[in-house]
DNA sequence: AATTGAAATGCAACCGGTTGCAAAAATTGA
DNA sequence: TCAATTTTTGCAACCGGTTGCATTTCAATT
């Protein structure tokens, strides 16, 4: 039903090839036959099938975008600018919601069929043998929110969760907290690792300050506040550094429920700063990741693999903020 | 670089159409050919390239999966469900962000180009028009979260916004209160203009009650927060009706900045029920939309309309009911 | 063993484009 | 004006599959 090639040549009177040189970038036409074309093109209402051309060219300007954090409302902002910019350039999102596949098996087939021109996945949840295995399959790929390497086997932009962790210790700490605790997310995540390590770090190396830890299950509201109810009831710390903001507003809910101050009875600074931790009835001190840095530098580097795939792997690590606002006292 | 049928075809001994049979559902192969392929194919590592089929057969299984709601975390919820769904039918989604536009011309182009075969429009507040046009282009289409029409130009599924009106304005006067007031979204919003019809039809049918109304700029949290301060500082009613779950929440935290409780001083009731609503800091009285009633709904349409593209457009609705929380006094 | 009908196979054309190459047309310079 | 270049053009093959059709193979029947 739609018009094709063929169709406008006829009607403009030229060859096929002519009419495909005309819609290709840098292709010799003369102004005259490229006018004629044009006409016929516009009358007909043509617009070339990218697929078909993807045949020959071998590029479709389809990029997958795979993530499995659906329930993170920091990922409505990370959808939203990722879909943007690769809009603005001319490419494709082809969306894989992964949601508790942890085998890249499938999606690699999959991305394979559609012949995706490469691969951003995005999630700080996801092991990096996922990225790997597309990597391997040899499609351009950059794991954004993923974990940093010295030596990176694919294309990585984040931030550094150890830093973070050590931030939120020395956070806490400058604040006169002494007993201070983190509380993660899933145990196996990297970012949790990473982050605990960190937290632990400084809170080790410092006099006088008594440290834990605990788990909330999943990087979720629910989770948090199970989680601080849990923690509630024992032997509770000073102060908290949650995995992530939506945990953090868990916890709070909790902590509010308990009939308890923030900050006067605990502290809590959480991570990622999304939109809903600057709501002034949440008012969430935290930890400001520069999504849209992350996002852009993601798409940077696609693009750079796109134009040479054996281009070596690159970790991009972004500085994160301490972003005050109302669940810490302030600095003594 | 990837295997292709001839190498497939090459290496099992065999031509290219029996490689091709084997892999087309209900083609004709004998026992022996398709084994014979389908170690070669194994051993090779081919799957076929969706792309090329679609060449002759005519179908991508790409679905256009359209929204401009990029900023409401119900959004989250929606996709989530959209991509699973669509994925477990072997369908991919094209995702298009349509942030600021409002003109069909540039979507419709780019998924003609890549010939998807089917396209969902996901949106409460963009004009009919826009899924018309992918109709006139002979792309099925479905208008999920769009306006009924008792003619509808294309397939619709979605709740009745008027009805909603309706029942928000029956809920406050049941309660007792006499000064209601309708805190809308965006004016030219479809949804805006049928609660705001709904609620007024009620509130103006019943004795005693005053009735107002204003607008948000936006179905955001800023937007209702900077509405209800704007409120206050006026002669305010007793209960507010809010276009959308977030800009409640945006009103919420206004009122709660002004000291007032509710729903003791003021009442709120909302419209989504997303996820945060009932998270126990926010625990927001709300009419329920049954998005995942909706979305599968969207999803055996889009499916039927692949099948008979001239199949009858039809509009779905789906009854909504109210959630008991705690932002309305109780029924009196 | 011969006949018949059904099932399996390969050939070749096609889907909608792109592109190397040789021929044709336009431009340049003398 | 004519030869030498340069630019433009169309032909034909190809990208990776699918499919109608004629032919071959196979099993069932007599």
């Amino acid at each position: 039903m739609p018009v094709t090639l063929k169709e406008v040549a006829a009607k403009a009177g030229v060859s096929r090839s002519a009419v495909s040189r005309t819609f290709t970038e840098g292709a010799s036409v003369s102004l005259k036959t490229r006018k004629k074309v044009e006409k016929a093109a516009n009358e007909l209402g043509y617009s070339p099938n990218a697929l078909a051309s993807s045949l020959t060219t071998g590029r479709t300007k389809l990029i997958g975008l795979i993530s499995n954090n659906f329930h993170n409302p920091l990922f409505l902002e990370v959808f939203d600018l990722f879909t943007r910019s690769l809009q603005d350039r001319g490419l494709r999102p082809l969306l894989v919601n992964l949601s508790d596949e942890t085998d890249p098996g499938n999606s690699l087939r999959m991305l394979r069929q559609y012949s995706v021109d490469g691969a951003i996945v995005a999630s700080s949840t996801l092991s990096p043998e996922f990225s790997k295995a597309f990597r391997d399959a040899r499609i351009p790929v950059v794991h954004s929110f993923g974990r940093f390497a010295n030596a990176p086997y694919v294309h990585v932009v984040g931030i550094d969760n150890v830093e973070c962790g050590r931030m939120a210790a020395r956070s806490l700490i400058a604040r006169g907290y002494r007993r201070i605790a983190f509380m993660g997310g899933p145990r196996e995540a990297t970012s949790t690792i990473d982050r605990r390590t960190g937290f632990l770090e400084i809170a080790n190396a410092s006099d006088g300050i008594e440290v834990s830890e605990s788990y909330a299950t999943a990087y979720s509201f629910a989770a948090g506040r199970t989680e601080m109810q849990r923690l509630l009831k024992q032997d509770r710390a000073e102060a908290y550094f949650c995995g992530d903001d939506v945990l953090s507003i868990g916890a709070l809910s909790a902590i509010e429920s308990a009939n308890l101050r923030v900050p006067e009875d605990i502290g809590v600074i959480g991570l990622n700063d999304m939109e809903m931790a600057r709501w002034e009835n949440i008012n969430l001190t935290t930890i400001r990741q520069p999504i849209s840095q992350i996002i852009s530098s993601s798409i940077e580097l696609i693009v750079a693999a796109l134009d040479d795939p054996e281009r070596h792997p690159e970790a991009r690590l972004f500085a994160c903020e301490i972003v005050e606002r109302g669940t810490l006292r302030p600095t003594q």
